[in-house]
RNA sequence: GCACCCUUAGCUCAGCUGGAUAGAGCGCUGCCCUCCGAAGGCAGAGGCCAGAGGUUCGAAUCCUCUAGGGUGCGCCA
């Protein structure tokens, strides 16, 4: 309980009171009632707008209303002046008590502040990064990555079950062409000249040693070999490496999925056979023509007959094919069978995908909705690119095809946790820019230093006091005055960030917040400056000390636990 | 041609799912260090929230249209 659902429950009582004295009917909808810091600190330190809400359903007006509630209100322990403002806000001003309960509280539950049930034990599955298991990953798989990962911690701080999710799309057209590269470094391995890579397999060198070891394991068995006879163990074998690749570099953003789920799996299990009749009884999948695509001219355009899915019944602009004219499933029908699969036993579902498939988040929530009758909730996350610069200037790509700025040399110049902060500090569906010289920057406009910078700085303080023979001290925090009470107020907000964020998706929130936290206790620390009095160690005043010392190791302690949600380390030292 | 995302201070972006006088950093202007709390601090200027309608006690936030920018759009993945 925060100090915010505890008055929320107070202003509650209050409004029973005045529907038992007959001032206020009985079943009006509280939903919309909120309480809530004001946005200008002036008014007070909690707002509702019980009154506004309120008002027009009881056939009273918000003034008259407030007023009538306010009596009630000055009633609640802890509440030291209630005032009737604007248009009928009620605004109560808190004793210092309440605010050093809030901050006793921080210290009790320690990595648990901020920790909610909010979820309610609801399992929810996450699935992000799916990148292609046909090479390393590159830095536009990054963005996706810390953002499902930070999500799906997120979730489970504020009281989800989750099930981190990969999904393996080992079954497509690219996969074979991974095969088909894999078996030309074979040959190479066993000493023929291969030349140059042709056009349409991937060149790059990370398949060198699956060749290698294809060569060690199989001899020259394959190398004449017609493609129907090695193709499929070739495929087999280097998605297995791909993907020991590919967890290799998520290691190194710290990013660990509970399960991987494999698209060529799913087709053998018949999966998607059985999705397919699913919807053919529910008459949302039919055989049928496509039309020719708009706005490009297509030369080789011929109309066939395939098995399409109803999208258009949900707002898409055309019908979508499941299957191909060859039999085979196209990566929708594929897709739709997965999720129809996944759903099982959860209780939703959140897909977090790159911008460029945003054309497809229509068809596949339809198709889910239609599977799984609305039972799972199911979300689709779009996050938009990342631009590379340094200083500025865009950051160029190799021309070679098959080039690119890899996830691993991203982490290896500036850092995991860099990476992973600066990641969040966008809205996911906002584009951004990653500018190598700005994020490494020790400055104030990098927000990553300058909440690092507060965290380490309160580590040193401590440091610094037990030198001093000082130690925290939370026995007399009445000793604390307004400057150090307006810092528990900023930390207090941490549990209601983490809920808004939670149930919006935003993990960018919490580095948002963390950068206003850092803020108000640098501007904490800067009053020091000018004042010696306002300092953290006073060496004539341990109980002063002590009493702040408490206050920010407990603020460093909401630093550490916002950070801990993205994923990052807490410095504790610069 | 169509779909999705974006448009808030000179620049880069927040804005707590509809609340009060729209915020932060950078940049700009003016003050503030002869070590030990200036990789900084204080104050100020700067806004028709792209535009137009609508919804209601109340809109940057929700709906519709328009204009810019981005991304994507074959049975690819």
């Amino acid at each position: 309980m925060t100090i915010f659902t505890q008055f929320a429950a107070h202003v509650n009582d209050a409004l029973d009171r005045l529907v038992a004295a007959g001032a206020l009917p009985a079943e009006l909808d509280r939903t919309n009632v909120t309480v809530e810091p004001p946005r200008d600190a002036s008014h007070g330190d909690l707002s509702t707008n019980a009154a506004m809400v309120l008002a027009k359903p009881a056939g009273t007006n918000p003034r008259a209303l407030a007023e009538a509630l306010s009596v009630e209100l000055v009633k609640i322990e802890g509440v030291t002046a209630v005032e009737v403002a604007g248009p009928g806000f009620l605004n109560l001003r808190l004793g210092a008590s309440a605010w050093l309960d809030e901050l006793r509280d921080i210290a009790g539950s320690g990595d648990d502040y901020g920790r909610s049930s909010m979820g309610d034990g609801k399992t929810v599955n996450i699935e992000y990064v799916s990148a292609n298991p046909t090479g390393p990953m590159h830095m536009g798989h990054c963005r996706g990555a810390v953002v499902g990962d930070a999500l799906a911690a997120l979730l489970e701080f504020a009281g989800h079950k989750v099930i981190r999710e990969y999904y393996i799309n080992d079954a497509g057209g690219q996969v074979d062409i991974l095969a088909r590269s894999a078996h030309l470094r074979y040959r190479e391995a066993l000493g023929e000249d291969v030349g140059g890579i042709p056009e349409g397999l991937y060149p790059g060198d990370y398949l060198i040693p699956v060749g290698q070891r294809l060569a060690s394991e199989y001899g020259d068995v394959y190398v004449t070999a017609p493609e129907s006879e090695w193709l499929t163990l070739f495929r087999k074998a280097a998605v297995a490496d791909m993907m020991v690749m590919i967890k290799a570099d998520l290691a190194l953003l710290g990013i660990h999925h509970d399960l991987f789920s494999s698209e060529a799996e799913l087709h053998v299990a018949g999966k998607a056979d059985a999705a397919e009749a699913e919807l053919r009884a529910r008459d949302l999948v039919y055989d049928g023509e496509l039309e020719k695509p708009k706005g490009k001219e297509i030369e080789d355009w011929e109309p066939v007959k395939l098995p399409l899915f109803r999208s258009t019944q949900f707002g898409d602009d055309q019908d979508r094919p499941i299957k191909k004219s060859d039999g085979s499933w196209t990566y929708f029908g594929a897709d739709l069978a997965y999720h129809f699969q996944k759903s099982r036993g959860v209780d939703a579902m959140i897909d977090i995908w790159g911008a460029d498939h945003a054309g497809t988040v229509k068809r596949i929530k339809a198709a889910v909705g239609a599977l799984t009758g609305g039972e799972v909730d199911f979300d689709v996350k779009l996050v938009q690119m990342v631009r590379l610069l340094r200083d500025g200037e865009p950051v160029k790509m190799s021309k070679r095809s098959g080039s690119f700025v890899t996830l691993a040399e991203m982490v290896e110049e500036v850092g995991k946790d860099v990476v992973r902060f600066v990641m969040l500090t966008r809205k996911s569906d906002a584009q951004m820019d990653f500018d190598f010289a700005k994020v490494v920057e020790a400055s104030k406009d990098n927000p990553v230093f300058y909440v690092q910078y507060a965290h380490a700085r309160i580590q040193s303080t401590l440091r610094k006091a037990e030198g001093e023979g000082l130690g925290i001290d939370g026995t007399q925090l009445n000793l604390l005055g307004d400057e150090e009470i307006a810092l528990i107020r900023e930390a207090a907000n941490f549990p209601r960030i983490v809920e808004a964020a939670a149930k919006s998706g935003e993990p960018h929130r919490i580095a948002f917040y963390l950068g206003e936290l850092a803020a108000a206790f640098h501007a904490y620390w800067n009053v020091g400056n000018d004042r010696p009095d306002k300092r953290f160690i006073l060496a004539h005043d341990p109980s002063l000390t002590g009493a702040r010392l408490f206050l920010a190791s407990n603020i460093g302690q909401v630093i550490r636990n916002g950070l801990r949600l993205m994923g990052v380390e807490a410095a504790y030292s610069m």
